[in-house]
DNA sequence: CCCCTATCTAGACGGATGTCAAATTAGAGA
DNA sequence: TCTCTAATTTGACATCCGTCTAGATAGGGG
């Protein structure tokens, strides 16, 4: 879409000689990018990141989800689909136990998605 | 919404002795989560990972819009588009310079949001 | 078997979001 | 000044998303 290219960009495709910088992290591919976007989408919410923090800072590690509907003026069937799409993602885990339903945390993805923002999306605060 | 308490939850609120387990992090408060969640939508979306992703792993630490919308299969108009929901997000910064104009990160927000996913709600993993 | 409560599903509705084409602004250079 | 290119803004459109009400499903206890 640019036929011509600006000063800074030709510098960029140089290779990278032994004093140069730090060496430059790998951008994420398309499809890395299509498989993590719906894993921030799911926390991208209010609702769902109180509800994600409530499970996971919970004693017990787990959560009724009448506690978790108490804690927001929203109706039961809101709460429900948020905790759906919690669960979709991968986020979280659930349990019934008699007439209750129980929430937790599955750490793995939120573990992968800090890592991803810190380490390599932050590299350009080291140079 | 619920009239009765389930087992478990009854057990929630008892004071934390010495001997019990970490100490239970307070979950987000509703006013944290409504700041935090536009930034979390600012990042959910494939195009905008990708986007942040492409200019942190720049070895300038900054690129010209050009040079990323020839990274994509889109129209110029909607590159500026992403690029600017991430811009009033505060994730990134631009700078004129010429005919072309850069985009740098700002880490100071992809590091809390790192921090708010790793700490914070990851907790339940070590208990 | 019937009723009560907890939870989820289905469907509807308004508002937000991603994309594009067309028009606009901004700077470089003849 | 005129023209070319880079980048953004505007407006339109289809789709997605969060919320609700109403109804369905599931288990416990008379």
């Amino acid at each position: 879409m640019s036929n011509q290219e600006p000063p800074v960009a030709a510098l960029a495709d140089a290779p990278a000689g032994a004093c140069c910088p730090p060496p430059v992290c790998a951008p994420l591919s398309e499809e890395e990018a299509g498989e993590l976007a719906p894993l921030f989408k799911a926390i991208a919410d209010p609702v769902r990141l109180r509800l994600l923090s409530l499970i996971a800072c919970h004693r017990d590690g787990e959560v009724c989800v009448c506690e978790l509907t108490d804690a927001f003026e929203l109706t039961a069937p809101t709460i429900s689909h948020h905790l759906k799409v919690l669960k979709q993602a991968g986020l979280v885990d659930s349990e019934r136990r008699g007439t209750w339903v129980y929430y937790r945390i599955d750490p793995r993805l939120l573990e992968r998605l800090s890592t991803i923002l810190h380490p390599r999306l932050t590299a350009a605060a080291s140079r």
